[in-house]
DNA sequence: CGCGTTCGAGAAAGCGCTTGCCGATCATCC
DNA sequence: GGATGATCGGCAAGCGCTTTCTCGAACGCG
């Protein structure tokens, strides 16, 4: 195509206007190297077979001379398989998100691997497409972060969208979701839940409310879950109305304060949002309400996500390293299948840290 | 390899464990329809040339019923051009940047296109390192946000790594620093941060501050002086020992304001952080110190981020589109030549908001 | 010194797709 | 009614790599 001479680099062409140059490609190094195509490609990937020193070496200059650098596409279509890893998120602009992408990313260049990713909107349909288009991409990794709701009816169409996916040699890891039989970086969703409420009793606090999101959301639902277990452990009930579910947003957790504000609050209360951005949400929900978050009315929340050592007061939450989670989960879909049955097995710990929105009740 | 009896789809191997079938080729697809590799390639991606009806259903039809996806690398290879768009921004977490992450992939999942990310880490070898490293993907687009800085060792390279890359016929686009020469998303701050300047004089400010990010950082110049400029023009001068440089970061605005703290804090004196993160950090600070933000110092910032609605006080801030800005980089570099020169003209607009953080001043 | 090995370069056959070209078919035109 | 296009399948040549296989050369051994 480009016509080449049989040697010397690649002649400009005539014509006028900026020149678009080609990059180098195996060949043009082998040429320059004055070795076989095969020989370049085994001096380049250092692959099972040895190359003669000499040889290796002339084609490193060759490489480093032209400036080359291997087609990855090209590549993938040789090998059979691509240095991909796809990331599908609900939310980029969602912190818990954004955290676990920056552990995922940070994870693969490590191992010159590239990450390619995707939103949800939160909408199960759209993960369910964006895992089919994923298909053509012949990633060696999807890792589904969120968005996953229990008996949605495009769950079972996803599973099994992902189960050709490993049928083909892809690996599938889920983040805080095992529902769907694939290896997942399980959260200890309940018991950090649990371990939150322990630790508002021993505050002083006898009544709750709970921000929850959509209840189908498996990890909203745990940590509800727990929440209300360990309070029953303690003797306590949180009434089925002070349970409000609303979006698993900061606007979810907005209009949720609002709800329980409206409904009325109860003296020394405290409140727990799901999450850190529904927390965060209710915070200045309570504020616009003329209320004083911490004072009037206690404020828990889930994750510990960067901002909420900004918001005013502090917020007291349930910290889960979410970085680690990110490069966790790549780290899990890279293992073979027996030490990866094993390390899926325990979940990355939360722990409870106590801020200032959740002051101790006398 | 696969061995597939000459019609009808892949026969089973008969060897035990998960059997690993390899998703469907458009040979599978050609011949389960009957018709030629070259007609059912025609069919699928419409290309100029058109095909029968009869055999374009036919064609699809069989598609559809092997669960056909057509391998993108393989595409790729073919046509000489991929559908990747490269996003390399500072940090993930940083929600100035994951804003205008989700800005890039929302555009990109319009046009079918994928985005893959990278993450510098604010450094600027490392930025370098990730623009080479992109040349093996060939991506159709790199976009660049951040990080970059004036006067830096690594900027030569960089700009003629990039340039190589468009002369191979690739599309650079750069998020508010056109320093380099390529098409840019320029963020109108100077101008934004002289009117945040104007409406804090009106407020009845007259004592500044600036916390500035690393001052070799266009942007963070470009806010400072803004800000400075406009104060003169009203015949106010800020100090050159109140004009204090740390990171670009919330951690960066937390030890700068620190730093004005210790050095003495006026009456009525306002602070602007030539960012979000920052400001919200000065916030915090601020607490720490024992002080009340808003009533015994404003404080303001730049981009608002989403959370600076959830801080106390609400942050004032200039508000820059960011998810605009994403598309807008990601449009931009799709547009040709001429196109993209009269649209890159135009800054998008960036507005002040007042919020609670600088009350007016008797 | 002859023979079996081993080593390693290179030719070539793919990988899954696109596309230039050829030629068959059929409608159209004077 | 024969020539002239236009239309559209299919063949096959790529795209830039990897990898199997072939085969010559170098080496070791008795």
């Amino acid at each position: 195509m480009t016509g080449n001479t049989p040697d010397g680099p690649t002649a400009p062409p005539l014509d006028a206007g900026p020149r678009r140059s080609s990059p180098a490609t195996l060949e043009d190094v082998a040429r320059a190297a004055g070795v076989s195509l095969a020989t370049a490609s085994r001096s380049l990937n250092g692959s099972s077979r040895t190359v003669n020193a000499d040889y290796r070496s002339k084609v490193l200059d060759a490489a480093a001379r032209l400036n080359y650098s291997p087609n990855l596409s090209a590549q993938a279509v040789a090998r059979g398989s691509t240095m991909t890893v796809a990331l599908v998120v609900a939310d980029i602009t969602d912190p818990y998100f954004s955290s676990i992408a920056a552990g995922v990313v940070a994870e693969a260049d490590q191992g010159r691997l590239i990450v390619t990713m995707a939103a949800t909107e939160r909408d199960s349909e759209r993960e369910l497409e964006i895992v089919r288009t994923l298909r053509g991409q012949r990633p060696k990794v999807i890792i589904l972060a969120g968005s996953r709701r229990e008996g949605d009816p495009s769950q079972a169409a996803l599973k099994s969208e992902l189960e050709d996916y490993e049928r083909a040699g892809g690996r599938v890891v889920l983040i805080s979701r095992n529902e769907l039989g694939f290896r997942t970086v399980q959260i200890d969703n309940a018991s950090g839940a649990s371990a939150l409420a322990a630790s508002l009793v021993e505050l002083g606090y006898r009544r709750f409310s709970v921000l929850t999101g959509n209840r189908e959301l498996k990890t909203a639902a745990d940590r509800l879950d727990g929440f209300t277990a360990e309070l029953e452990r303690a003797g306590i009930r949180v009434e089925a109305d002070r349970v409000v579910q609303s979006a698993f947003t900061r606007d979810g957790g907005y209009e949720g304060m609002q709800t329980l504000i409206a409904a009325g609050l109860q003296p020394n209360e405290a409140v727990f949002a799901v999450n850190d951005v529904m927390a965060v949400g209710a915070l200045s929900a309570l504020r616009d309400a003329g209320l004083t978050p911490g004072a009037d009315v206690a404020v828990a929340g889930f994750d510990d996500i960067p901002t909420v050592q900004d918001v005013w007061p502090t917020l007291t939450t349930v910290t889960v390293p979410l970085v680690e989670v990110g490069r966790t989960a790549l780290r899990l879909a890279l293992e073979d299948a027996d030490a990866a049955a094993v390390s899926a097995g325990s979940p990355v710990a939360t722990s409870v840290v106590v801020r200032d929105s959740t002051p101790r009740r006398a």
